[in-house]
RNA sequence: GGCCCCAUCGUCUAUCGGUCAGGACGCGACCCUUUCAAGGUCGAGAGACGGGUUCGAUUCCCGUUGGGGCUACCA
């Protein structure tokens, strides 16, 4: 049996979204796995609504989320002369024919049947025009389309992951595969190529389903074999309505830009849908590309969970070293306006990294401690409401206790003896005494032990941060 | 309206006729910590409904209900 070729086929027509990307994904998955090839397409036929913008993105969404590609990218517009061929060679074997309806006629046609709440199907009026009526229409110049002959016949296959799915011809219409200015509609476009790259397995979306009948009938038409189609069901905002930009970030890029592991990404992309048939939930790529097979992808639609990919990306994250994380939350920073040399931020990230989920989120917390709190997180305000003048005061007694302490006695160790002894000659206990020194000095009552905080934060920079707050 | 797909904890899923229906996220409790997390342990939480088939159905079949997709000279 030949390796397999499968493709990734998305449209210019928008971004690189998360369900694209799961596709490519399982596509990619499936090639390794099997040792086949995987061919990225960009099927730019719509000219109206494909940019080179969209190419790009969607390009470098793959490329962050380490799917590469075997051969490619091809682009569909380039094979125009090789559609109109076949499409022509259809007509000329009388499976495909010449329609002469305008887009009014037709539009009348679907408003009328609307109104009536039947569905509309091209009634293949143009189907049976006699010669002398084809010469004359294109003696006028009259522009028409070239139209399938939909065969009334069964249109079936054994689907990878649904199972058989049948469709009958005669509820489908003779669909238009060739506009009148010489292009390809969709469907003849994509069987084309598809056969045209020898593609074995056609892994994508759930909603080609209905597309599918069309094309096998294309392949028949064709005389060609027709590949193993694979449906990956859809994937759903947390309403359970299909994802969309109003469920907030759907692109690739929305995710990279909050500091998303492409590792994390991966691994939660593959599990929405997919599961390798046990318990493992952190997978590294290899081992996903060993566990992959098409049976092992759910049926059902599944809805994403940010909750859930953050978690991963917190696992990945506390799995990686504070070196490596360096030069991301420097470009995390530098975004923000804070410059700060690598030696600084090591223990800073080192003190943080436990208690952050995305790259943004840590970068976010190592500059709270560089230039301390904005502002009090909703938590850290209910404290300060709910201990009152409590707050002040204990605030002021750390301020009397630590304020002797020298620089060089300014370390973890020396820091809680110190904080420990003012808190139980004053008779309070050590919770009360230190939540109100992280709330000063983070604005959030999460951190990394006070001791050790204000030994990062530094001498002189967490007094001045309590007094302020004292005062306050 | 027509055609098609789907249905296990709130969410992601395991189970390929016999299981106390397992795991993960989230949630709650406890442990650890004379401070927050992280981590660990435990807990609550599911087979949409109705018929069959079978000694036995979450699992196989049919129907109902409920979701979803498609129904363009878009992809």
């Amino acid at each position: 049996m030949p390796s397999p070729r499968v493709r990734f086929a998305p449209s210019p027509t928008g971004y690189l979204h998360v369900g694209g990307a799961r596709t490519a994904l399982f596509n990619w998955l499936y090639a390794k796995r099997t040792g086949g090839t995987f061919v990225l397409r960009i099927e730019d036929t719509d000219r109206e609504r494909s940019t080179e913008e969209h190419t790009r993105v969607i390009l470098e969404g793959l490329e962050w989320l380490g799917i590469g590609w075997d051969e490619g990218p091809y682009f569909q517009g380039a094979y125009g002369d090789r559609h109109r061929r076949d499409a022509e060679r259809l007509l000329a074997e009388g499976k495909a024919y010449r329609c002469f309806c305008t887009r009014e006629e037709l539009d009348a046609q679907r408003a009328r049947a609307e109104a009536q709440k039947v569905g509309f199907r091209y009634d293949g009026r143009c189907r049976h025009r006699l010669p002398g009526d084809i010469g004359a229409q294109l003696a006028l110049g009259r522009p028409f389309t070239l139209r399938l002959v939909m065969p009334d016949e069964e249109l079936a296959w054994d689907d990878a992951v649904h199972g058989r799915i049948s469709f009958q011809g005669r509820d489908l219409d003779d669909f238009v595969i060739l506009r009148s200015d010489g292009t390809p509609i969709y469907n003849h476009a994509v069987v084309s190529d598809d056969i045209e790259m020898e593609i074995t397995h056609v892994i994508r979306g759930d909603d080609h389903i209905s597309n599918t009948p069309k094309q096998i009938a294309l392949y028949r038409a064709l005389e060609k074999p027709e590949p193993v189609f694979a449906h990956v069901p859809m994937i759903l905002g947390n309403d359970g309505k299909k994802l969309s930009k109003r469920h907030g970030a759907t692109a690739v890029g929305d995710y990279q830009d909050q500091g998303i592991f492409p590792a994390a990404m991966r691994n939660f992309l593959a599990l929405l849908g997919w599961s390798p048939g046990d318990d493992r939930e952190i997978m590294a790529e290899a081992e996903m590309i060993a566990a992959f097979s098409l049976e092992g992808i759910q049926s059902k639609p599944a809805v994403f969970d940010t909750t859930k990919l953050e978690w991963m990306n917190g696992q990945y994250l506390s799995a990686t070293a504070a070196s490596e994380l360096l030069a991301p939350v420097e470009r995390q920073l530098e975004r923000q306006g804070v410059a700060v040399a690598g030696d600084v931020l090591l223990p800073l990230i080192d003190a943080v990294k436990a208690r952050s989920r995305t790259i943004t989120q840590l970068a976010e917390q190592v500059a709270v401690r560089l230039r301390g709190p904005s502002s009090l997180d909703p938590k850290a305000e209910a404290l300060k409401a709910k201990m009152g003048d409590g707050f002040a005061a204990n605030l002021q007694r750390a301020v009397d206790a630590l304020d002797p302490l020298p620089e060089s006695e300014w370390r973890p160790e020396p820091l809680l003896e110190t904080l420990k002894s003012a808190a139980e000659s004053a008779g309070v206990k050590l919770g009360d005494a230190m939540q109100p020194i992280r709330v000063a000095l983070t604005g959030s009552t999460v951190s990394e032990p006070v001791n050790e905080l204000l030994a990062v934060v530094g001498r002189s920079a967490s007094l001045d941060r309590m007094k302020a707050a004292a005062r306050r």
